[in-house]
DNA sequence: TCTAGCACTCTATTTTATCGAGTGCTAATT
DNA sequence: AATTAGCACTCGATAAAATAGAGTGCTAGA
């Protein structure tokens, strides 16, 4: 813990080089802060910060940078959660008023103002496999060899998945399946979904394409498959304009261009979160050499108390974290009161 | 037309500054052609290539850099269609012939194929509402206000709009109004969905209904609505890493994924597209100050004949135009062959 | 404990010099 | 008429040298 006036330091460092983007010496924080003691006073506090870990300095001469540690203090003790302007508000409170006729456009479109709102990435990731349940099941024919099963989802996504017959198969057929694997399954997690149709006497009529379906969920299950966490907890990205705003290296920008690429990360990190709410990781703490100058402001939301995913911003660690914590916050709010409310998902 | 000694320069030249990136000065090209010339002979060619706008000065003592004009004089008479290696090849089949359960994977895994083998951005659009025609309806029930309504496309698509009725409503009225749409609307354009569920005398009971889908589907396909392209075709983005690549200044990969981002422009260059078949757009030819660094190479794909989509590339202006022209080409071929066999989306 | 003073460090910026790839022109050659 | 050798000239790129100034660390005195 830091005594009051290295505090006060800290902060007013952490403060100017967010906004300048440079090395911060001595006698701005004399200007900076109501501190009345010397540059010479506030530089001995300066190396002894540094000693600390919580600065670092560029090179001998210059002024001192906010290490990862130095923003973990600065984001942990320093940073009241801040509040929006009227005007953010308002823009907030219309965005979810306003219609979004499909859930995907809806989270799309959350990542979109995360996005405008903060200057950042905007990253949101729907649907949490292992917690989701079935609401709503459907086989739809397609042709004499295939039809395709759709499943309405707690989350408020929708999943379908193309199924291959072996066997010719009839529009009666289906319809029939249909309604089986309707009373079967709705109400349980997707993951049971398989152990919910066991071939019951009555059924046994059906076994072949029960199997069919079988094989089918289980290849788009397939753990083995490096895409399904994507393809079962879809993950909406918008802003990446933004990174090559914020920082100079195009080598930088290229690596976390290709991080976002790698959904699969992302999203792992944006769960990560599910259990602490409301937080923030920076640089070194995302443990990906990519991202070390990046942080990371994420919070879960919620349908009807349940956590279903989480949403956040991506930006360089010198980011504005009052105001990304504020925006992401009510955000996340408005997000988890729009999917609830109206009963819509249940 | 260019005489064949021109020809000869302009293409050593597009190939040299496409590998090198630098502007190609007269001797290179007496190395790179079996033209037995001498560098004065050369230039004085260079400089009525330049007077007549093929190629292009950085400064007066520099070597030239090929215009959008020299670009398309290439494309258009140097390149041949090129042919990809065996291990290319097979890389494409295999990539259609394992599994992908679902047609949004698919496409999207599309453009994560065109990217890498192309190392530029891939693009992948599905859908084109004009001329998708319903493969099934259905309404499924989600609360005592709410229903989904859920189309199959002939794209292989599905769109589904949630429906708020003002009316309380049972799942039996549900289940009654899905089977009247199916029957009506099945095999017609999805923008003929309105006209044909006029209100008949046996089904009054479920005007008021009605009217709430009617609503609904206005208001998700509100022309309006500048999102309505992306809804009703969506597009799919990969590998915008390669343009950090690409490109040195940070300003223009900025610029460049700020387009990206807007995507309903990337949808209408796409479009442009489709009747031209696999066709390739120089720089200024964009229409886009921010792509005039960019050439896209695009071809419509096919399901069963009928032309639903296009994929692309979207790389700088020098791109080995005929490798990209034939990954696209092959691609295009494949993904239409894979749409329509096994009759999946009939 | 704080502060004024000062020597020292080191990057960033500017200045100057030099290099060399490439051009355009001209006069001679084929 | 086309080609070529020769040469002066241009101009960015790279390197080397000079300068400025923001900032530090230390010390001695208040």
């Amino acid at each position: 813990m830091l005594d009051q006036r290295k505090s006060a330091i800290l902060q007013a460092l952490v403060n100017e080089f967010i906004t300048t983007a440079q090395p911060v010496g001595s006698s701005h924080i004399k200007t900076d802060t109501a501190l009345d003691v010397s540059t010479a006073t506030i530089r001995t506090e300066l190396s002894q910060l540094e000693k600390e870990g919580y600065l670092v300095k560029p090179h001998t001469s210059a002024g001192r940078i906010p290490s990862d540690k130095g923003y973990r203090y600065f984001v942990d003790h320093l940073t009241k959660p801040g509040s929006l302007g009227p005007a953010q508000k308002q823009e907030v409170k219309h965005f979810f008023a306003s219609s979004h006729a499909a859930i995907e456009a809806l989270l799309q479109n959350t990542s979109k103002l995360l996005s405008r709102m903060t200057n950042n990435v905007g990253v949101v990731i729907g649907s949490l496999p292992d917690t989701t349940i079935i609401k709503a099941v459907q086989l739809l024919y397609s042709s004499e060899f295939s039809a395709t099963l759709i499943f309405i989802l707690s989350s408020a996504d929708v999943e379908k998945i193309e199924i291959n017959f072996l066997n010719h198969i009839t529009e009666s057929d289906i319809e029939k399946l249909s309604a089986l694997l309707s009373s079967k399954s709705i109400n349980i997690p997707l993951k049971s979904f398989l152990t919910s149709i066991p071939v019951q006497p009555e059924n046994l009529e059906f076994e072949p394409m029960l199997r069919d379906i079988e094989n089918a969920f289980k290849a788009y299950y397939s753990p083995s498959n490096e895409l399904n966490d994507i393809k079962s907890s879809h993950l909406y990205v918008d802003g990446t304009s933004h990174i090559a705003e914020s920082f100079e290296a195009i080598e930088t920008v290229k690596n976390i261009l290709e991080i976002l690429e790698q959904q699969f990360v992302i999203v792992s990190l944006l769960r990560d979160v599910l259990d602490r709410g409301l937080s923030v990781s920076i640089g070194s703490e995302n443990g990906l050499e990519s991202l070390a100058n990046c942080s990371l402001v994420v919070t879960p939301y919620t349908v009807d108390g349940t956590t279903v995913g989480s949403i956040g911003i991506l930006g360089p660690t010198r980011m504005k974290y009052s105001e990304a914590l504020a925006t992401v916050a009510i955000i996340g709010n408005e997000l988890s009161e729009r999917l609830s409310k109206e009963g819509q998902t249940n």
